[in-house]
DNA sequence: CAGGATCCCCGGCGATACTG
DNA sequence: CAGTATCGCCGGGGATCCTG
């Protein structure tokens, strides 16, 4: 909290803490758990067409053991398991709002252009 | 302002967004030129060891035709050029902060653990 | 339904050398 | 100083088939 604001310092904090983001389906897949939503493997598919489920279950489970993402298993015949964010991973909230409102900025831009 | 929130419709914009993102080095390079800095092209450099000249001049370029980054050529004997964030890049620094404030709170959280 | 195992491609990225 | 050009790796990512 009063830590004096240099680019360099901070930059190294930050590239550890962006390595955990990095990857072409990271931020898309947070997307979809953001808000506390509670997702189906087969929902989070569905929901990112794009993704193979190779990359889909590889992504999830690196969030997960980077504690970020969190697994639900329930145990029933047809198995049954569901993706959300753990305590730490909804601290990434403002981050992704932050960022669904720049996204925003730019729609806005390409119509009024 | 008045859009309906579904994470499906919101995705898809950001999607987009993200992808002006994607890259090992865009959010880190992002992150020297976050509150109107203005860097040198070497400043970067040195700001960013682990960068290539290559990757670094190409990632800036990407950004430049983006809209994100900002090119200002001084002409000058010895050659300078800076590089810092257009209005729409600025745009980003909530973002930027909040994503600083979530690194922030993974050291918190590996010192305490 | 939720994942694992395999094979393979391609392009992101790195290293090095050169130029205006 | 601020880039270009070229070569090559290697691993992220895709496709497909298989299992508990």
């Amino acid at each position: 909290m009063g830590k004096a604001w240099t680019p360099t310092s901070a930059a190294d904090g930050v590239e550890q803490a962006l390595k955990i983001l990095e990857g072409k389906w990271k931020l898309v897949i947070l997307f979809h758990l953001f808000g506390g939503n509670l997702l189906r493997f087969s929902e989070l598919e569905r929901a990112i067409p794009a993704i193979t489920q190779k990359m889909l279950i590889q992504q999830l489970r690196q969030m997960e053991s980077d504690g970020v993402v969190r697994r639900i298993v329930h145990h029933q015949v047809p198995p049954k398991v569901e993706y959300g964010l753990t305590d730490w991973g909804q601290a990434l909230c403002p981050a992704l709002d932050a960022l669904l409102k720049w996204a925003d900025l730019r729609q806005e831009r390409r119509s009024g252009d």
